[in-house]
DNA sequence: ATTAGTGCAAACTATTTGCAATAAG
DNA sequence: CTTATTGCAAATAGTTTGCACTAAT
């Protein structure tokens, strides 16, 4: 458990890149969180604790993350990725009225290894719908 | 079969929207092809069947099927969405290499009505390789 | 006639890039 | 020291919007 963020360091590492305050508190943040923010919520989140930090570094460093395979990028909203820690398959429903990712730990589906002729390297299931506590606060 | 364009014409009219030229072969030009199309490359495709096509009656023509049910939008690539006119669940196979999307017949799922207290209203399964063409090319 | 739809350009949002300054090894 | 990384601002890509003009009913 507390290992995933040395697991994740040594792979960085091992692929020569330098360990640099951003991208170690980038990663943190990364894995204290299940919100799956979006480039410019984890720059917003962490421009606080680490002033100098610029979104061109955010990005920079999530495209170097999503690269070395220790983040995973998801593309669930129009025109913005959103970013998780998890990189183990799991299922993403997302509430189509507050746009939470929530994680669903239940698996519906074996990603084969082919299919029609094409090599599968890795998928994505995303369930779309309204999510409980959205469906508790009634008809808005 | 043929009656696939009138269907979705009917949903328009239905709705209250009037049938345009843009609206028209946009439509048709959805149900031609297999391609999933981004907004730009049917702007592209379109513009010299119908010369004053603007790429802003592209986006607005594609929000509004997207909203009457009639086109699927899907999200698969960084900073733009593709459309599609099959509207039936189906598994998408995404090419890493060529980006080309492909349907897939096979159903590898199926999507449960609810998952841990949050009610489904649909789902999207995506698998990302490399496809059988870019496969045959070799290491290029 | 009326009102929805179009086309243009400008606005906007997310992301990338060039480059001088900085920091990690 | 040496080179990767950062931060800024400018550039780019995709999409949306305001508004006068046009076309569908």
């Amino acid at each position: 458990m507390k290992s995933a963020l040395n697991e994740k360091l040594k792979v960085l590492k091992q692929k020569g890149h330098f360990l640099t305050s951003s991208r170690l508190i980038i990663l943190e943040y990364l894995l204290s969180t299940k919100s799956h923010p979006t480039a410019d919520e984890i720059y917003l989140k962490l421009k606080s604790k680490l002033p100098s930090l610029s979104k061109a570094t955010v990005y920079n460093t999530l495209k170097l993350f999503s690269e070395t395979g220790i983040v995973r990028e998801i593309k669930v909203e129009k025109g913005k990725n959103r970013f998780e820690a998890r990189t183990d398959p799991h299922v993403h429903f997302i509430c189509i009225k507050c746009h939470r990712v929530h994680d669903i730990e239940k698996q519906i589906a074996k990603i084969p290894k082919t299919v029609e002729e094409h090599k599968v390297m890795f998928g994505d299931i995303f369930l779309y719908g309204i999510c409980s506590s959205c469906r508790k606060e009634g008809s808005s």
